[in-house]
DNA sequence: CTGAAAGCGCTTACAG
DNA sequence: CTGAAAGCGCTTACAG
């Protein structure tokens, strides 16, 4: 099966190959009458254009690079998917790169995917979006890169974001507003910004409500189900326990959750749990777990827009190309009112 | 920052781009005096190759496709993951598209995947990898492709897969071993041939131990924790009911465990619940849930093996490229010996 | 509005 | 063991 390739269709249509580039490219000046002739040609032939072709010549490759920590998460599969569907509405595609900062040499891999692939654009996945030393290779290379959920946001990088802060502190003052006063915080990884931005929410709603933080209750988790076990163990061994938990997110409440279930305590009578994320966690599980909603996908999604947009490659830094999505508070069973004598003074 | 070529190379190192050529490719014929100049030279430059100019004049891409059907899934995610790690290890980068049967012109971003990116080889995933039409378009292109979990295996396909039958087989002798007699099982999407095979296992188990399936137990999911929700509520009203439930997968075992618990039953001393896959969902309940150990990632890792060894895509088709993976029945907590009084006679 | 020429950076096929 | 030439299938830059 021969490949049908570009001087294929142009001999049949009977214009030159250059011709039938700009039809396929969308490219303005060409006769209506003999655009539509090489647009039947192709039909005809089923003409697809080599991609490789294309890049060598046009050095661009119509890649993007997705780069992330852990691949195998549910945050990984939403901002990946969220990704995916732009990627092939644009018609580019996209390629993802697991980067582990702690293994020594990653920088080559990283450099490779650069260089060899020709990418022509990276979305860079929390945490590593902070990493300065990766962020260089993509600056010094001149690829154009979003960074997701980023702690800074340089001038020549593009960023999506949500309020991390804000929602933390939404979540916080519902469950005051429930009457906890006890209210303990479950922090993600301290290399994660933006749980260390939720952290801040939480305290800020606290001082905000004439509330002190009993520090015995803001334990550090890694986002993992099984940090969110432990903790929970450690928080709800003693009599003097909080009568609300807030995690940083998700994997880690829903650890909670089934520790105080283990515990046989009530949930939310005994106990209020509250997550983050809107992950596929905080619906498994019953009672279902209250959680802030995270436009995983849409954050992704649009940082496929900033990549592919000429405005923005053409003229790095660019004012549009930081943007802050809109996130919601998900009241489900696992809140509710506080249930404990000495709080209702 | 002008980018280095195989002629920069070449020039530096007094010989011609043919040879720096064999040294990049390790291929053999090159005196090893001048192989370690070349490639002192390489390391001096950063030399990386441009892997469209390689592509477009060795007609192989380098690159692999993983077509799935639910990228979001959590199988999709140990897929891929297992897939990812193997094509670093061999060079190669991976490309994840996503097919949707479902909607009309399907087909057209499959030729488009295959015929623009120059796919070397595709992995095709569960359930899509038994739509005839699908693998006659891989067929047709001579792109060799490896199916996961198929129900037949074509000559000319590689396949992975594990012993579902057998697997499921275990799990139920398991449960009649506990002393169950009434054993409901929830079946997976009628698509999903792996799901077929689990229950064929699973009638096979009843029948030697000599007892009849109760057929108003045996009803029909869709993978997801939701139905499993659904069918618990329909399995668990009446007083007539089975004393153990065996899910085709993970997800909807956790919604049958989740529906017990709402209604106050004792898991697995009121009802014994038994999942399949091993997935992150089995652990994220408690009690944890038992199951089938089903090596997702070693199945595409596997997959990635078989693409990329010359031997096959010399040789299609070829004896080596069908493979069976070992499973494993894990026990945990939310299977337990029978409880109930008619059943011990 | 259209095209002929040159070139992108490699590898293939052939010599020597 | 090594290299000069041609070519992969497009696009760029330039003419007209």
């Amino acid at each position: 099966m021969k490949t049908v390739t570009i001087k294929d269709v142009a001999a049949r249509a009977g214009v030159s190959a250059k011709t039938v580039s700009r039809v396929i490219n969308g490219e303005d000046h060409v006769r209506p009458e003999i655009r539509e002739a090489v647009q039947r040609v192709v039909a005809e032939l089923d003409y697809r254009p080599n991609a490789f072709a294309r890049s060598l010549s046009s050095s661009r490759s119509y890649l993007l690079g997705l780069f992330i920590d852990d691949p195998v998460s549910g945050y990984a599969a939403d901002v990946q998917h969220g990704a995916l569907i732009r990627c092939r509405e644009r018609s580019y595609h996209l390629v993802v790169e697991p980067v582990d900062l702690g293994r020594p040499g990653w920088q080559d891999h990283v450099r490779d995917s650069i260089a060899s692939l020709r990418l022509d654009g990276a979305i860079i996945a929390p945490p590593i979006c902070d990493a300065p030393e990766l962020i260089a290779l993509f600056r010094q290379s001149a690829v154009p890169h979003v960074l997701m959920a980023p702690s800074t946001e340089p001038a020549d990088s593009g960023a999506v974001r949500m309020d991390d802060h804000g929602a933390a502190r939404e979540m916080t003052d519902y469950l005051i507003g429930l009457g906890h006063r006890h209210i303990g915080f479950v922090q993600g990884p301290e290399n994660h910004s933006a749980s260390i931005r939720r952290e801040e929410g939480f305290r800020a709603a606290m001082a905000a409500a004439g509330i002190a933080v009993d520090e015995r209750f803001v334990v550090r988790g890694d986002f993992s189900f099984r940090s969110g076990l432990e903790l929970g163990e450690a928080l709800l061994r003693g009599p003097d326990r909080p009568s609300a938990l807030f995690a940083c997110n998700d994997d880690m409440a829903l650890g909670l959750l089934i520790t105080a279930i283990k515990r046989d305590m009530q949930v939310p009578d005994d106990l209020s749990i509250a997550g983050f994320d809107d992950a596929a966690s905080s619906r498994a599980a019953w009672p279902q777990i209250t959680t802030i909603r995270q436009p995983k996908a849409e954050m992704a999604a649009a940082a496929v827009d900033i990549l592919v947009d000429p405005a923005f490659r053409k003229n790095i830094p660019h004012p549009d190309a930081h943007l802050m999505l809109a996130h919601a508070l998900v009241v489900r069973g696992s809140t509710g009112p506080c249930r404990r004598d000495d709080e209702q003074a």
